[in-house]
DNA sequence: CAGCGTTACGGGTATCGTAAGCATG
DNA sequence: CATGCTTACGATACCCGTAACGCTG
């Protein structure tokens, strides 16, 4: 019982016509011909019945549609809340480095960061003064330190 | 996002140890661990923190827990009605039919039968007397016989 | 014959298990 | 060195689309 299934029977279910659920889904008709008896046969239920040309919803069709969209629904709502925290991670980093550690050492480290964190913009600056600090809170530079270590192993 | 996968995960989860719990779904650790791979980064979501030689729950993975939680709860219910349905097309039926019929005719037909609803039992009983009779209401024949033609075509 | 669903078949992709690789305590 | 997760790799199974088929109005 894959979401893909419920996918495929909740639209030939609702519009009672394959060729037009098939193209509402991107697919060929003969993919969610597939899908369907994949769901058929594999719960030994019959949910459409072949009348002419055409088909219906069975009886037990019409009782599982309403199972199918709950299933779709909370299953979204799961994905949902994935897709939330995953934003939730987002902000905006400065990073002020000495010439050689922005030449040799952060390269790799920011492809490395952005690819884990998308939602994280990261600007670089030269070091103007001879200087270098942070003007983030420790707790902040502590967790991209945690995640990257120190560039001299110090 | 499949719902084997969301298996996996509560498993591990529960356990926060990936060999016990590819044990207990009956596959290999390796498995276990690209089915975890393939959530997290379908989702670009970072479930587990590889902590030492054993893995632990991000927070993101803590979150995640009940959501996969509920849709795996909620699709079990729909295939829990499924299955229901099916076992409640169950009963028995006795064939009476001349011997010509019960030969030719009949096996074919109870095969296909057997094949649909195998909660029903077929059970057949020689002809003692002369007169073919019917022990079932007559609706219940219509259905049959709706299912698989009569012998003749009539 | 035109529309609609099913079936047969080839190609692509995902998943699994075996086994080797790394890291840790 | 024993434990535990990851990665590489070959085999298997699944899913999809194309095309041919069967059926109906």
């Amino acid at each position: 019982m894959t979401p893909e299934q419920l996918r495929v029977f909740v639209a030939v279910a609702e519009m009672e016509h394959m060729t037009r659920a098939a193209q509402t889904l991107n697919m060929t008709q003969s993919t969610a011909s597939a899908a369907i008896s994949a769901l058929e046969s594999r719960h030994q239920v019959i949910l459409f019945d072949r009348i002419g040309r055409g088909i219906a919803l069975t009886e037990e069709g019409r009782a599982f549609l309403p199972e199918a969209r709950a299933v779709l629904a909370r299953l979204a709502q799961a994905e949902a809340m994935l897709l939330e925290t995953r934003d939730l991670i987002q902000g905006h980093i400065r990073l002020i480095a000495s010439q050689t550690i922005a030449g040799y050492w952060l390269p790799a480290k920011i492809a490395a960061f952005r690819k884990l964190y998308p939602g994280i913009m990261i600007s670089r600056r030269r070091p103007v003064i001879q200087t270098l600090h942070c003007s983030f809170p420790e707790a902040a530079v502590g967790h991209i330190v945690q995640h990257f270590g120190w560039p001299e192993g110090g």
